[in-house]
RNA sequence: GGUCCCGUCGUUCAAUGGAUAGGACGUAACUUUGCGGAAGUUAUGAUGCAGGUUCGAUUCCUGCCGGGACCA
């Protein structure tokens, strides 16, 4: 529709003579009573003309013949240019006026809402989609938690917006391919290791929760200057080398068992989340990788410094700084094992976009990673995108899962799903599906809660604010689809022969509907989950005044067979638009 | 100190350079013989400060103030 607007206009402005390359927008006004679409071009126009009278020196005559028309200000352009569209409307546009500033509204008529509600019946589950990715193939990573450590409320918000990426992505028509990145190697499992024989308990038996206490205790004694601590380091240190080579059987065996414990549990929240992934890449494997890498290509991309092999980001970009990417152990950083594993992505499914989301805070590192791996191989650099979120804080504070002051993501998916369980708790549904019920919704409340910000803004940590189920919430957007199914499953046995009619008036529902497609493809050009959060909220809350002003399944209703489809484009725009999200519809809450 | 990001109702979050800055929570009223009240209706209330560009600035530019990230 925008494009056939954008074609009659052009021309308008043709039949009016004006020749200059007017380059304007077409957009949906924030207020239905502004129209369903709307233009600037006369404001633009207006402008341009502006410019062109300064760079003549306002001669009258050589203006008019340029524009072929002559007006004082946007708002008689506008005026003349409504009247050049009038001559020949199609029957999509109900009307046309001129507003404001000089803006040009459209308002399409109710044939063409009535054809949209007929289109996303037959669409179905492919309602929302487009090609702009068809036969493309795109890597996302995310999540990214390190086994011997807790999975934090910050790998939660990773997941949630990683999977709803991903989503998004493939709802574009791309072929997706899931990848989890974690830490298997390093400083934190030795801390965990030590721990675990320092608690003088056996393992038999033990979870990943105490794994993460264990950990949390070595942790903190590495950092203490108190003798014990200072003692406790030494140790670590040991035993981190002996991870290294594989030396020592009983580390060895620890090891093994704590890698699997802790990858397990991780296993159990994504099933939990919705989320499965197709790989699994370790640091330790990548290690090699980009070591490897990073020496072929010295003194061609990395130099030699103190012992150390380094990149020097400034000499390429000055927003740019030098990192470390060999230590003067002749060790592989982090920076190393990025660049092995970029290079693995692309050697193993060699995607056309590969996608990768950190914290915020990977920010600046990634830049400088990056810069270094397009300069090993050019080819690659448009094929790379970081994408950067906030973190989860306290209100007073810093997340550290390194002092251990983190709250856990299954302890969060808890407490979320606990509190479905005690809004339920008066309702007569089974005890196993009131369990399903809190699951779905529990992930809803928690998922919507991250996803509903646009990405980069941190979420402060509020265990009685974080967690919504009224409102602008998960279980809104949940709870209205119930709603509107519970009407379609009274209504199946309804005769509705006689309640055919075609109400005259479009409702805001039928305006917000058919914009679904366009807010997917918004999310994808912008890789923000957010606007489709936004939208869904604005679309339900519509459902709700229809459903509060309307009686659907009375025997006057003589436009029941057309409100009943228009409830079902509702419940299939909000299912494709939750799915988007990460959010499944139960049957009833 | 350098580079980058962010300052919007009391709180939390929106707004491809557009129209009266929009939701949610909170607060104050109201709606149930009407199909699910985890709902709806109404009221309340904000663009850190000072300039600039523009027909038009929350958005772009400059400076200041305040917060954060990374680097040193």
């Amino acid at each position: 529709m925008q494009h056939k607007i954008t074609l009659l206009i052009k021309e308008a402005l043709k039949n009016l003579g004006i020749i200059e390359d007017v380059s304007f927008s077409i957009e949906h006004p924030a207020d239905f009573k502004n129209g369903d679409y709307s233009t600037n071009v006369a404001m633009v126009a207006f402008r341009g003309r502006r410019q062109f009278e300064k760079a003549i020196d306002g001669d009258e005559n050589t203006i008019n013949v340029k524009y072929g028309v002559d007006f004082t200000n946007p708002h008689k352009l506008a005026e003349k240019i409504k009247i050049e569209l009038e001559k020949d409307l199609p029957k999509e546009i109900l009307k046309i006026e001129v507003a404001g500033a000089g803006f040009i509204n459209f308002y399409l008529s109710q044939e063409f809402f009535t054809e949209r509600v007929s289109e996303i019946l037959n669409k179905g589950e492919e309602w929302g989609k487009n090609k702009i990715l068809e036969g493309k193939k795109v890597m996302v990573e995310y999540t990214d938690p390190n086994p011997f450590k807790p999975f934090h409320i910050g790998h939660l918000m990773a997941n949630a917006i990683g999977e709803s990426i991903s989503r998004v992505v493939e709802f574009s028509g791309a072929n997706i391919i899931r990848a989890n990145y974690q830490g298997d190697v390093g400083p934190h499992v030795a801390k965990a290791i030590w721990g675990i024989i320092h608690s003088g308990e056996k393992v038999e038996g033990k979870n990943a929760l105490w794994i993460g206490e264990c950990y949390s205790l070595g942790a903190t004694l590495y950092e203490s200057l108190h003798p014990k601590g200072v003692e406790a380091k030494k140790e670590i240190e040991v035993i981190n080398k002996k991870i290294y080579d594989r030396s020592d059987e009983e580390i060895n065996k620890i090891y093994d068992w704590g890698r699997k414990v802790t990858l397990d549990a991780f296993e159990e929240i994504y099933k939990l989340l919705g989320t499965k992934f197709e790989y699994y890449f370790f640091e330790s494997e990548m290690a090699p990788i980009g070591e490897k890498i990073v020496r072929e290509n010295v003194p061609k991309v990395f130099n030699e410094s103190d012992g150390a092999i380094v990149f020097h980001g400034e000499n390429y970009d000055k927003k740019l700084h030098t990192r470390v990417f060999i230590n003067s152990q002749g060790l592989p950083t982090y920076e190393a094992k990025e660049i092995g594993l970029a290079l693995t992505k692309f050697e193993k499914e060699n995607p056309d976009l590969s996608i990768t989301t950190t914290a915020i805070e990977q920010g600046e590192y990634m830049k400088v990673v990056q810069k270094a791996i397009s300069l090993v191989h050019p080819d690659l650099e448009s094929r790379m995108k970081h994408v950067t979120h906030g973190m989860m804080r306290f209100a007073d504070g810093k997340m550290s899962s390194r002092k251990g002051n983190v709250i856990t993501g299954e302890s969060l998916l808890n407490d979320s799903m606990d509190i479905v369980k005690e809004k339920m708790k008066d309702s007569k549904i089974s005890e196993e599906e009131k369990r399903q019920i809190s699951e779905i919704v529990g992930v809803s409340a928690l998922k919507y809660s991250i996803l509903r910000s646009s990405l980069g803004s941190d979420i402060i940590y509020d265990s009685e604010k974080s967690i919504s189920f009224e409102g602008d919430s998960g279980p809104y957007l949940q709870y209205t689809t119930v709603r509107a199914n519970s009407i379609l499953n009274k209504a199946k046995d309804l005769n509705t022969d006689d309640k055919k009619e075609t109400p005259e008036s479009v409702t805001d529902l039928e305006k917000y509907l058919y914009q679904f497609p366009e807010v997917v493809e918004h999310s994808y050009e912008t890789l923000q989950p957010h606007h489709v959060a936004t939208y869904l909220t604005e679309l339900a809350s519509s459902f709700n005044t229809f459903y509060g002003n309307k009686q659907i399944l009375v025997e006057e209703n003589k436009y029941m067979d057309y409100h009943l489809n228009l409830i079902k484009a509702f419940t299939q725009t909000m299912k494709n638009g939750l799915w988007l999200l990460g959010i499944e519809v139960p049957e009833r809450m």
